[in-house]
DNA sequence: AGCGATTTGTCCGTATGTATT
DNA sequence: TAATACATACGGACAAATCGC
């Protein structure tokens, strides 16, 4: 058992034991190292686990605080990659509609889980399936303006926008957090998506967050009912016994 | 774009465009240290972001070799447990409105999966949340009829019906299938709704099968859209190496 | 079997940058 | 502005695993 996967553990036990609230703040590095005689690098490595499972979050001036208890009970997982699960289907053209940056007010940082003030680059997009005439959503992309250059790409790429910020500048999404709601389409959006006012459309909001929780994108999809629905199979993840530990 | 993360990248490319093919020896840490010009540690920390995608395989005294040249399927996990995802807020009471045994129709398996002809229990009921009158959705749900007996149950249970049924009769969810479509509500389900005809309504169609796959419970949802938004939160799951395998 | 060379794994110390209060 | 706390990066040292001789 190294030192650092022994800390991490130490410090799940705490997190799981309410010792830690969630909310709370965990010692600092500093405090850790000297309270466990280890190095910063150690405690950093202990820490960087419990980060990617998502238990703790770390943020630059404040502290490390605990997000979540460790679940105990059964996990559901998304039977298939990202992409399969969030997307309907990969194949859907993308059509640039128009592209602007914007500052985020109260109610859209509110929306898209930004700070107002922010900016933000807004991109207007249709999705099309082949061989369809109507366009099967309306999609508008909130993307940092450090990703700006991602724009370019989107109407011949054959993945998710959210694939190509990943690997065009090196983050990684960690989390994924999905609203939706029902509405009907109004004047104005009816006629992007060349359907008639009135007509009841799947509204779909996403916001992508890295593993220290920054926003690095949201979408908002406006989806008309008959073009649309929205497919997810969840499997109940076995539980998994860890092997005896040697104390 | 700190060092650690354009490494990175510079190797994913480099795999994903079969440079180091699959099986092949990338450069050792210390020659990436010497060709990159950086420290052993910014090296380590950029393989650990390939390693924890699955993309290559590090062994003590051998090397590294890469592993799969495609982005490791990433998996997604719901955050919590199956009721916290699946179902909307904690507390909803149920209204049990009528329960009557119907014979599936064509139209009925298709939707709810299954065998047209098969007998199953269909119960009536409308969720409310604490203090609100008007209800927050209308349930069907479709139960097999050896499971009968949990309909007297619903009304106090502070659970959901799915839990009854394996708690009741010894069976277990393996996989849950949902769609949700945009519909809007005709003048009947209006009526028992309380609400206006023509309102847009999400349509939640949930489908239980047990781990050899039979269907053990359906659910058809219909929800006023200013009563209900449905959230659900997902989280990458980082790769984790499995233990040596005892061969 | 033994030994040394190679390569990754673990751990330590230190310095500087960045975000927040 | 100053203090605090995490983020990034550099350096070195030794241990553990593997391979070839």
């Amino acid at each position: 058992m190294t030192k650092a996967v022994n800390l991490a553990r130490h410090l799940t036990e705490q997190i799981e034991s309410g010792h830690y609230a969630v909310g709370a703040a965990i010692p600092t590095e500093a405090e850790l190292q000297q309270r466990f005689d280890v190095s910063r690098h150690t405690v950093r490595e202990a820490l960087r686990e419990l980060k990617s499972r998502g238990l703790i979050l770390a943020r630059a001036g404040v502290g490390t605080v605990v997000r979540a208890r460790a679940p105990a009970t059964s996990f559901m997982q998304g039977m298939g990659t990202l992409e399969e699960v969030i997307q309907f289907g990969e194949a859907t053209r993308m059509k640039l509609l128009a592209r602007e940056t914007v500052v985020a007010d109260e109610a859209l940082a509110g929306q898209v889980g930004a700070r107002p003030g922010q900016e933000l680059l807004r991109i207007s997009l249709l999705r099309h399936r082949p061989r369809e005439a109507l366009p099967a959503g309306w999609v508008l992309i909130y993307l940092r303006p450090e990703h700006a250059d991602v724009v370019g790409l989107i109407e011949g790429a054959r993945e998710p926008v959210v694939r190509l910020v990943e690997r065009r500048h090196g983050v990684r999404i960690a989390e994924v957090v999905q609203q939706i709601v029902a509405s009907s389409l109004d004047a104005a959006q009816a006629r992007v998506l060349r359907s008639r006012a009135g007509k009841p459309a799947l509204h779909v909001t996403r916001r992508y967050f890295d593993a220290q929780d920054r926003l690095l994108m949201a979408t908002v999809g406006l989806y008309p009912s008959e073009r649309f629905s929205h497919n997810t199979c969840f499997r109940i993840q076995e539980h998994r016994e860890r092997p005896k530990g040697t104390a």
